[in-house]
DNA sequence: CCCATGTATCGAAGTCTGTCAATATCGACT
DNA sequence: AGTCGATATTGACAGACTTCGATACATGGG
């Protein structure tokens, strides 16, 4: 799918405009009550995750090849519409566990290091 | 809110019906891709992470005397309607984050151990 | 036996979500 | 310019979710 190409542009977009990154927000959860306003934004996060769509979205762009992939590579594994797939994409980006950086006609995919494992240790107690 | 009472009846719903905490199915999802069934079911059990009144019904659970508490304690915290706190509690008994213990007539939910802590492996690589 | 209390279930209203077809946008190549 | 290919956005629709009031289901006490 992806010929050969030299790289101009790496534009690369954190997220369009939604709330970064900031995951790891609290203690871990089970530490102290969260207040009504920590819930949210974790709630928020974890949302993102609540889809098997996007999890498998996020497993597949960690399995590929550089680590990152574009939207044609993943319409097919996950059996969706290219539209449906560039949304599952942008809410995964909006919510910091993807960098979408485009090349040319393409826009490659690629997970935030940490993102995941910020929720994984608010989340769990280890 | 409760007064001292001997122990006589501790019937424990782990869960009444559906799926149990079989929530570390799999490899920590950055490893390999997971397949659609896979994503499926750990979407189902981050789903009902995925809303802030549960997160901060979890966390006050954990946080409450003795590990455990009862409806009655719960509505005032999150300020919601007491048949909305019991539909939460449930989707996470169901779930597999927490477990009913029904004395007199209070019903007392307790955190399973390692719940949470099972969710946190599989999305987090550490 | 009946009542009071804590909890669960039911039915409904409003909102949010996942999905697609259609269309717009952007970049590359001729 | 013109076209083609990859991606994003829009509009629409069905289904799910959150919440509540009303009600039913226990259980313990008079």
């Amino acid at each position: 799918m992806v010929t050969m190409l030299e790289i101009t542009d790496v534009s690369v977009t954190r997220n369009g405009d939604a709330d970064a990154g900031a995951v790891a927000c609290c203690a871990p959860l089970v530490r102290e009550p969260l207040d009504a306003e920590a819930a949210e934004l974790l709630a928020r996060n974890i949302k993102a995750l609540a889809d098997p769509t996007r999890l498998r979205l996020l497993s597949i762009v960690a399995a590929s090849d550089g680590g990152e992939a574009c939207v044609c590579d993943l319409t097919a594994p996950v059996g969706l519409s290219q539209p449906t797939v560039s949304h599952h994409l942008k809410i995964l980006t909006d919510a910091g566990f993807l960098t979408r950086s485009k090349r040319g006609t393409w826009a490659y995919y690629r997970l935030v290091p940490t993102a995941l494992d910020d929720v994984a240790r608010v989340l769990g107690s280890v």
